[in-house]
DNA sequence: CTAGGGTTAG
């Protein structure tokens, strides 16, 4: 990024103006100011910049303040810069509500460079500009600049202030300086709540969990935003236990939750599939008028999504009263989730008559839904509208889509050429999506070609090695599938153990791999054995090729009879992909219970009825 | 004479 900010070199006087000071043209200043004031997008700005100019008060410093102001909150810094660029003699209020303007637009390298054109324009800075440029560098973990203002602030004497200290704390923590940091705040006279929040954020940026824990304790009294900052930093750590029961302390010591830490909570219940916790989320929500803004209302379709409370996503929908792109990307990804591939496309549709902009994410979401709902033809509509009437150039995520439209759907040499015609190169999510689809449709010969140029590509995650040895082992090549395993042995990726979640009564109970911890386990695996035996007399045969080592069948059953999912029924949420033998044993399940069944696994919901899925079998 | 900043940031 550069600067390309020229401030105009002012001249020597301000033309007279003879009406400045009458009681009439007051008001009128006035009414203009408060009238910028209410503002809500750049449009409405326009006219009374126009009316402005019109009467000579363009030179006015503080209409042009608030200018600046209401051009920043409209996102409009454009417009806020050429106001900026007109004005002669900008004083130190003007700089200043341009550098904000700049950092709230994110570019706070072109911030930081405005605030050093002023000092060279020998305007001296106060502790508000200070308080700005330190953001800035903060934000641009720029250490050198933000150094050099720290000893500007202290010849000018303004590190006494208590706003300067709290940003010179935020700006040393995001450089990830904790000694500069902890200084700072040493020089302060009490143990300030807002530094010690600002301090535990800078920590679990850096993933440094305990020593959040540690200032967090050191607190007394702690506030909302403590408490939120606290529970964010725990879940954006993937602690999300650990931040539920901060949640439920805060309850305890009676802090008031506010709309940050809903929507903080409601993605730790999202993350773990705790749905019950999340409608009391939702209540609360309710019971204390948290207003259900784009965030919150995001948050709450997100957890019932991921919950699989597809329903009660869709009435949130509904009372969001300023739905927003991020709200319509949420119930489109949520349905997509789901498998309701043509509910999703639906909504997509909705969303453009409603006048919002699909953005890149909502492009995925529902080229998502298309793929794994076979919509062929629906995909490549909307890929090419994207492309010409959003003139959004596809990312490797929106060509991935694709490639598992086409191999889905049993295309996969289409989907081979389409992979070599991409303009992007492709990754291993990609070719992974081919393999797949090489896999379910038998198409060893490419297969093999594609797990060579996987294996030839250097390192990849866990679940491409997983997914080449599953290639290998479902083509009855059992060699290559060890091979495979035994390299991913050696490379020290250990394959994350296969678990399964259930909330029950507000308790979530995890069951891993042949699990024999719970204290109903007899229970458990009684009935297990029970339901194993009836699915049997309804022509369920274990399916042993699932299990990729080469061992003797009779052990192979054991091994599939006790994999998690199994252990846990009625809702389930899985770490890792169902594998296809679970997958049918609980659709049997569900027709010989009639208990609706709903599980989540890595990718995807499977709500199992009367003995079939909505996945359609294809995941 | 009339202008600014909160600490979490989804």
């Amino acid at each position: 990024m550069s600067c390309s900010m020229q401030v105009a070199t002012p001249p020597s006087r301000l033309p007279p103006n003879s009406n400045y000071h009458n009681r009439e043209s007051q008001q009128h200043r006035k009414q203009t100011i408060s009238l910028l004031q209410k503002c809500r997008n750049v449009n409405q700005i326009a006219p009374i910049h126009a009316n402005i100019i019109k009467n000579g008060l363009e030179q006015d410093h503080f209409i042009v303040f608030e200018l600046l102001r209401v051009c920043s909150k409209c996102d409009a810094i454009d417009y806020a810069l050429k106001i900026f660029r007109r004005t002669q003699e900008p004083n130190v209020y003007l700089y200043t509500a341009l550098v904000d303007g700049l950092v709230l637009s994110g570019s706070y390298f072109h911030g930081i460079n405005v605030y050093v054109q002023m000092t060279e324009n020998f305007i001296v800075p106060d502790d508000f500009v200070i308080n700005s440029v330190l953001k800035a560098c903060g934000l641009e973990l720029d250490l050198r600049m933000g150094k050099e203002i720290h000893a500007q602030a202290l010849k000018l004497e303004l590190c006494t202030n208590r706003q300067v200290k709290l940003k010179l704390i935020e700006f040393y923590g995001k450089c990830g300086e904790f000694e500069d940091m902890m200084r700072v705040f040493d020089g302060m006279p009490e143990r300030d709540v807002v530094a010690i929040t600002v301090m535990m954020s800078a920590y679990f940026d850096c993933g440094l969990i305990d020593r959040a824990c540690d200032v967090f304790d050191l607190v007394k009294g702690k506030d909302t935003v403590c408490w939120t900052s606290m529970i964010d930093g725990l879940v954006r750590n993937g602690k999300m236990n650990k931040a539920l029961e901060y949640f439920r302390q805060m309850q305890r010591e009676g802090v008031r939750a506010n709309e940050f830490t809903v929507v903080c909570v409601l993605s730790a219940c999202a993350q773990l599939g705790s749905l019950e916790l999340g409608k009391w989320i939702h209540s609360y929500v309710k019971k204390y008028d948290i207003e259900v803004n784009h965030f919150v209302g995001s948050a709450l379709i997100n957890m019932y999504s991921r919950c699989g409370s597809i329903e009660e996503a869709e009435r949130v929908l509904e009372g969001v009263k300023e739905k927003e792109d991020s709200t319509y990307n949420s119930i489109i990804v949520g349905f997509a989730l789901n498998g309701k591939s043509a509910e999703a496309v639906k909504m997509f549709q909705r969303m453009i008559n409603e006048g919002i902009r699909p953005t890149n994410i909502s492009f995925v979401g529902v080229l998502n839904a298309c793929s794994h709902g076979g919509l062929v033809d629906v995909g490549f509509e909307i890929f090419h509208r994207m492309q010409i009437d959003y003139c959004i150039e596809p990312q490797v995520e929106h060509y991935g889509c694709i490639v598992d439209l086409l191999g889905r759907a049993g295309r996969v040499d289409e989907a081979h050429n389409f992979i070599q015609n991409m303009k992007v190169n492709p990754d291993h999510i990609i070719w992974g999506s081919l393999l797949s689809a090489c896999k379910v449709h038998q198409n060893y010969e490419l297969g093999e070609r594609v797990a060579q140029i996987l294996l030839n590509q250097g390192p990849c995650d866990t679940g491409t090695h997983i997914l080449i040895s599953n290639f290998y082992s479902s083509w009855g090549k059992w060699e290559d599938a060890l091979q495979v395993r035994a390299k991913l042995k050696k490379n020290c990726v250990q394959k994350e153990p296969g678990c399964s979640l259930i909330e029950v009564n507000n308790e979530i109970h995890e069951f891993l791999l042949g699990d024999i911890r719970h204290p109903q386990k007899k229970e458990i695996y009684r009935k297990l054995e029970e339901m194993d035996q009836k699915v049997r007399l309804n022509g369920y045969c274990p399916q042993v090729d699932v299990v990729s080592q080469d061992i003797m069948d009779q052990e192979k059953e054991w091994a599939l009879a006790i994999h998690s999912e199994k252990l846990a029924t009625l809702r389930i949420v899985k770490n890792l992909r169902v594998c296809d033998d679970c997958h049918m044993m609980i659709k049997l399940v569900s027709k010989i219970t009639r208990r609706k069944i709903v599980m989540r696994d890595r990718n995807r919901f499977h709500h199992f009825e009367n003995g079939s899925c909505s996945c359609g079998d294809y995941w």
